[in-house]
DNA sequence: TCTGGGGTCCTAGGACCC
DNA sequence: TCTGGGGTCCTAGGACCC
């Protein structure tokens, strides 16, 4: 943080060995003035990395490594679940299945109508992970400071970069993926997160551009309004509603009725638009809440298989929470039926506990008292309100049943890490055809999924 | 063969206390 | 008996992201 005028100083033609001298003294004012920290983002280059059409590229890539012979890139395509299963939607989609107009989360079924040539791949997470941390590295040889976003996002940050020399680096790092692992990159280049991911999308694949803030009227303005990170699907509507089509309606349109009328949300994406971003390049917060759910292969109408369902599903949230060396003190449930009504419900347990049996228990209850009987196609459960599992006190309420049981959670959390997921069943799921452990545990650390950068 | 799964943040409304 | 306001906590639901 102590570099940050020199791209200023570079700029302005000084010589090299005063440098040294002017950067010390930087050092000093700046740490005389540190409440005005605020001002250093001017002078900071940010990058945002993007793998174009990610699950398609990465498949593409580990076809041609084991010899298969076709481009899915080159073809309408998509990356798509398992329809038997409910859960045919697109994943990802390839540039020429763009062209008919296939979205992301669109039923595969919509999306053959639309492409009826359409290729479709299933989805391997196991090479999605790798190739993810592998381009992770990668960028790590150009900056100690990468920050994840997703699974196929970074952030870049350069506390030592000249402008000038931002976007033949951002190229460098464009090239230098595409020859180490054969698939293209977006790099978006600019001062804050904000802009360098608007940057990064103004022009697919394989491509470089920059929003510098004086560049912000010129080059996002113009976008329509969707575009704007954090404007989806239901704001734009209310947006074209007050006449507000592009980012540039929304910048010169009144702060204030946007203020009254979408509350801090309008006051976000209001200073969106003025490519203004004080988010910052620090880690991750601590995790707020940790979930399982899953769309069933058939809609469930009874509750002692609905309660099955929720068992395999703690299970998984369960042993995610006690990996990461927490508790909870709140469990909550998502019904959603066959028409996609859902309800959520949830319950604050007088303890902190990571308990399979206690937080199965409590989900349970919810679940009886809250089910309307009607079909059932998708659960959830989460637990939230967590704390460290280090700084858990003893509570009267928690009896030495639960204490005990907390302790064999542990003995099978082992097992399972050596023998694998199913080498330990519980005895409900040793004669159906119901999956024992249920969800998604995702091997990889993704901070900052969050609607604030 | 209609429509996934993992999150975070914000807001409104009600209960309760002083 | 009626009428208050402020503050906190909790819950449900909705918006957004990848």
């Amino acid at each position: 943080m102590f570099y940050i005028i020199l791209p200023y100083i570079t700029l302005k033609n000084i010589f090299t060995e005063k440098i040294a001298l002017l950067k010390s003294l930087t050092c000093v004012i700046i740490m005389l003035n540190e409440h005005k920290f605020d001002k250093k983002d001017a002078f900071m280059i940010v990058m945002h990395i993007d793998v174009n059409s990610a699950f398609l590229s990465w498949t593409a890539a580990y076809e041609m490594q084991t010899g298969i012979e076709r481009d899915i890139l080159k073809i309408p395509s998509v990356i798509g679940g398992n329809e038997k299963n409910r859960h045919g939607i697109v994943l990802a989609k390839s540039i020429p299945a763009k062209e008919y107009k296939i979205q992301t989360g669109m039923s595969l079924m919509e999306a053959r109508r639309l492409c009826p040539n359409l290729f479709v791949a299933p989805p391997n997470y196991q090479v999605y992970v790798r190739a993810s941390k592998s381009l992770r590295e990668y960028l790590n040889t150009f900056t100690p400071d990468v920050q994840v976003f997703s699974i196929d996002e970074c952030f870049l940050r350069f506390t030592d970069l000249g402008r000038s020399k931002a976007l033949s680096l951002a190229h460098g790092i464009r090239r230098g993926v595409y020859d180490n692992f054969g698939y293209t990159v977006n790099v978006g280049v600019s001062e804050n997160k904000l802009l360098a991911k608007q940057a990064g999308d103004l022009e697919k694949p394989d491509k470089c551009h920059t929003i510098f803030s004086e560049e912000v009227e010129e080059k996002l303005w113009p976008l329509p309004i969707e575009n704007l990170f954090m404007v989806g699907r239901k704001t734009k509507p209310k947006l074209n509603r007050l006449g507000i089509y592009t980012i540039g309606d929304l910048a010169r349109s009144n702060y204030n009725m946007i203020s009254s009328l979408f509350k801090s949300h309008g006051r976000l994406i209001y200073n969106y638009a003025w490519g203004r971003d004080d988010s910052t390049f620090k880690r991750r917060d601590a995790i707020k809440s940790i979930g399982n759910s899953s769309t069933l292969k058939f809609d469930v109408t009874d509750t002692e298989t609905a309660h099955a369902i929720i068992l395999s599903l703690v299970e998984m949230t369960a042993w995610r929470l006690r990996e990461s060396e927490m508790t909870c003190r709140v469990v909550s449930i998502r019904i959603k039926d066959k028409d996609f009504n859902y309800i959520l419900r949830q319950k604050k347990l007088l303890y902190f506990t990571s308990c399979t049996n206690e937080i199965y228990k409590n989900i349970c209850i919810l679940f009886d008292r809250y089910w309307n009987k009607r079909p059932v196609r998708q659960l959830g459960v989460s637990v939230s309100d967590l704390e460290l599992a280090n700084f858990q006190q003893l509570s009267i309420f928690k009896d030495r049943n639960i204490l005990n049981n907390e302790k064999l959670d542990k003995v099978v959390d082992v097992i399972r890490e050596k023998y694998g997921d199913t080498s330990v069943i519980r005895g409900v799921f040793a004669n159906n055809e119901l999956t024992p452990i249920l969800g998604g545990y995702p091997e990889d650390e993704y901070p900052d999924m969050s609607s604030t950068l």
